[in-house]
DNA sequence: GTGCTTGCAAAGACTTTGCAAACTT
DNA sequence: AAGTTTGCAAAGTCTTTGCAAGCAC
């Protein structure tokens, strides 16, 4: 492991530590899985289930979209990616190149495209919170909506091309 | 307006505010969406569109699921009710008795019961970045999983029952 | 060979929509 | 009277599941 800053782990050699993922829990290592999991290191963005069956396909035409679904869980219990739920549509994912544990993110309302940003205070958040209530926390999630001031200024936002 | 506190401000006659937001929207004021309305204040925890369905219908058995689905985003639109969206699951909804927009939503893995505490550092959370992405925040949330200790120590958990 | 995995298609869960009748204004 | 709004049932969307064939170990 490679440490770049206090937040921020890089995880060596993720094909590797799928595969032995898979292992440990006694699951089988199969094309499809192996798909999958590129395809979804593949993409750089956030993707839905539907975008990670195109492009598993690329890499494996006989990836099914029940595959991806049963693969989906496999792959987020193993964190190697990140299950990004921004309540209106779809659930989108994200692999984690980086083990970063506390991110939020930021929603643009107008194309929807999603920003990660760290937010170390919510560990001491969730702590303290979950104190009060006799409680232990497990994880947390901090979700900003927001407009675009380019897009109310220029009529026009770059991001949203993207 | 009562204020009660620098977070919490009473919304005096919600059922009143909900029909002047009906006719400043050029919406009628038909005896679904007020049924719809009143059981959604009836409910004083969170519910599904579900369980405002089943409720709406005891005051007004002509309550279509369809139409509570149609209310749903009126509601919210009027500030009246927040949407709840805690990812696996269902949505949830919430009636705001209480004017309160800064609250997190703390949720029980063990028995699914969703807590709302404050949390008002989040509007200035929105605010610091959304000024680097040159954005205007709308709306934030945050959400914290967390395990039951009652339960994790004595086996049982009262808040459970509830 | 054993039994986990797969693709397929069907089923499920939740939400949305087209349409004619009913209702608010 | 004019134009919304409604209930119903059908359609939609996303996800899960039963099953026989296929594959990893």
């Amino acid at each position: 492991m490679t440490v770049l800053n206090e937040q921020t782990v890089e995880i060596e050699n993720p094909r590797d530590t799928f595969k032995k993922f898979l292992v440990s829990k006694g699951l089988r290592v199969t094309n499809q899985r192996m798909a999958i999991f590129d395809a979804a290191f593949e993409l750089n963005d956030h993707f839905t289930a539907e975008d990670l069956l195109d492009r598993s396909r690329q890499l494996d035409d006989s990836v099914s979209r029940a595959t991806v679904y049963r693969s989906l869980p496999i792959l987020t219990e193993s964190g190697l990616i990140r299950e990004i739920d921004v309540g209106h549509d779809n659930k989108y994912y994200h692999s984690n190149r980086q083990a970063r544990t506390f991110q939020a993110q930021v929603i643009c309302e107008d194309c929807g495209k999603i920003f990660e940003v760290d937010a170390p205070f919510m560990e001491w958040y969730g702590k303290t919170v979950c104190d009060k209530l006799n409680m232990k926390p497990e994880s947390q999630r901090l979700q900003v909506n927001a407009h675009c001031l380019f897009r109310a200024e220029t009529g026009v936002c770059e991001r949203a091309a993207k």
